[in-house]
DNA sequence: TCATCATATGAACACTTGCTCATATGTTCA
DNA sequence: TGAACATATGAGCAAGTGTTCATATGATGA
């Protein structure tokens, strides 16, 4: 017979969040698991940049930024401002640099 | 004519870590970016499990789980030990613990 | 109001990804 | 050695994702 894990999985199963914040969580994560945004996010580390700034820095296209940034943008992880024609992107708090670092580490060790 | 951003783009150049590792960090992230993965980590929070409890406890098929396990480990995220014909998974460090509480903090604000 | 700059958006396509199914590997015990 | 259990693996497929291309929206200044 198949062994059994009733003891483990009751304590387990105690501790889990509910499957929403544990999708959440995924979609969020999910964000950071892309390198043109991981470097979007990386550019706005001190200061905030337009648009066709951070298209020249990642030598992409206008439209693929911008439709990153939308992306950014419904996940709270960056704010924008506008300035006349042009629109200021800024990391919208400082979750997104723990984040980073904390991937970081995990990296380099 | 479009306007200038040399001065920032100089900025942001210099403090910009190397393609490889930005890349590395993305990929990194990405293995945080589904819920199943997600699940099992947090299942492994406090303790190690053998696979098929995972499976039960996720109610997934254990090829399912197996196929997952096997990206966590090349992450270096879980490690393994056998006993038997059994063998249990744990987290490999904390990183994986501060990982998703930034991530949880980010979406509880 | 018209031309220009800055940004946003939608559709389409190539590429990736997570699961399933079938099967292989590895371990134990009789 | 063979049967049963635990896990791993490979191929295949449906669903999701990031970029491009064309075009739309919005703002400024002449």
């Amino acid at each position: 017979m198949p062994h059994n894990h009733e003891a483990i999985l009751n304590h387990v199963k105690a501790d889990m969040p509910a499957d929403e914040v544990l999708q959440d969580l995924g979609d969020l994560f999910k964000i950071f698991g892309d390198t043109t945004r991981i470097k979007i996010m990386y550019a706005l580390h001190e200061d905030e940049m337009c648009v066709c700034a951070i298209a020249e820095l990642l030598n992409m296209t206008q439209s693929a930024i911008s439709h990153q940034l939308k992306v950014l943008k419904a996940a709270n992880l960056v704010a924008s401002r506008r300035e006349g024609k042009t629109i200021y992107y800024r990391l919208s708090d400082d979750h997104v640099k723990s984040i980073i670092a904390q991937g970081y580490d995990h990296l380099t060790e």
